[in-house]
DNA sequence: AATACTTAGTGTGAAATTAACACTAAGTTC
DNA sequence: GAACTTAGTGTTAATTTCACACTAAGTATT
């Protein structure tokens, strides 16, 4: 079997983008840039970098998320490439798109209130420039699969939370309703938390204070490196 | 948010390599060619090819398959863009791999015995130029996921096969023993399998003959398409 | 015709998991 | 101390999973 490249053929860019999921308590976001520059000036677009040639996209979205978040720990995993043949007047572009999970705490709020990016309720995405709407879409059913089978969604909320933030964070990331009851039930039984003796008031009406939970950070290691099958089919 | 690309940015080659699935009745198996010209003359590889500059790579994927095959019917699916900086003197290339689930029959395995193609085990794969080992690996986990998910066995097997036959499909594809009874009960219930009046022997030994089964095209469509949970965790 | 041989095909019960469901507890405010 | 709001808790029935071993059918051999 032959394979041969022409010079010809070297004549693809190479783009990456990046859907970045956080968690408010109350709705899953993601975030969303607006583009500058042509094409598509003033357009909406995931958060986006050119991939020089010889850079490994990978890297490129990592140092493109600490640009962003000022944080290169939050994990991502790789989506896919979107390679159809798009217009881009300045050539053809295959893009690979990551997806990462992070904690989205006041502090990086604040920062990002002063940015190009925003906060976008994930049930309300706009129009996105190129094919990144399909992207977001790719991103969301793989973000649905993961968090039926690995604890995946501890990464998107804060050290500390309660039981009812990670249920809604739950039915967030799987659209539909859970019951209370079994939902605990399955996560303690999973022995993946562990009780803090803190305590919050979840809002300014609510009256009992609900228990803080921390997760255990090597059991969670363990059952996120090997295939654990965790919570919600 | 500026995304710009300088000319130098447009020089990445697109390749295709596609993992082909056959059953033949005990084994899984893929088909592996071995690489003409420089580099790597004479290695091991996944059937790869270019992809042109204004071509689309599951298009390509899709006629390399036709051209290995004979048809371009088989189901095929991306894995993903395998991107990381290695040398290839040529150039950087990016590999957009697909995998793709045929019906060995004996035909396509006589025309394959003239070509270039081999099938190899799955589990005697050798060691293959480039990262085509990764793209094998990675095809192999996708295939156990969606094996577990969805009916997707079907397309590798023969329009009429056995219980026997599926169910060694299925050990193969998830690399563990399955138990006869419950596996049938199990496949049984979901309904996809019909019952057909033909019998055939399973070896020269074997005394009674096996019932064949063929599977319900329109409710193993609309169970494809929708996310339906299928058999074995 | 009887026997031996080989693979096909079948059922049950225990254990675990899932799903549905509504009330009491705790702490704050008035 | 009464009212309010959200936190937190148990039980039961239905379903699913898992482990396990024998009989049935047809062919070949004598």
């Amino acid at each position: 079997m032959r394979v041969n490249f022409s010079n010809e053929d070297f004549k693809v860019g190479l783009a990456t983008s990046v859907v970045l999921y956080g968690f408010d308590g109350d709705d899953l976001k993601i975030l969303i840039a607006e583009k500058v520059g042509e094409p598509y000036s003033g357009a909406k677009i995931l958060p986006s970098t050119v991939v020089h040639i010889d850079e490994d996209p990978e890297d490129v979205a990592i140092e493109l998320m600490r640009r962003i978040t000022g944080s290169a720990d939050w994990p991502i995993e790789i989506l896919n490439a979107f390679a159809e043949v798009y217009r881009n007047p300045s050539g053809r572009v295959v893009n690979v798109a990551y997806y990462g999970t992070l904690q989205l705490n006041e502090a990086l709020s604040e920062d990002l209130l002063r940015s190009e990016y925003k906060w976008v309720n994930v049930n309300d995405i706009p129009p996105l420039a190129f094919d990144h709407n399909k992207i977001v879409d790719y991103s969301r059913e793989r973000l649905k699969r993961r968090v039926k089978r690995r604890p995946i969604g501890f990464s998107l909320l804060p050290k500390e939370f309660t039981m009812n933030q990670i249920q809604r964070l739950y039915e967030c990331a799987l659209g539909r309703d859970l019951d209370k009851r079994n939902f605990r039930r399955k996560l303690l039984k999973s022995e993946l938390l562990l009780e803090t003796d803190h305590f919050v008031r979840s809002s300014a009406k609510a009256r009992r204070p609900s228990a803080l939970y921390k997760f255990d950070e090597k059991k969670y290691r363990s059952l996120t490196l090997r295939g654990y099958d965790f919570v919600y089919q």
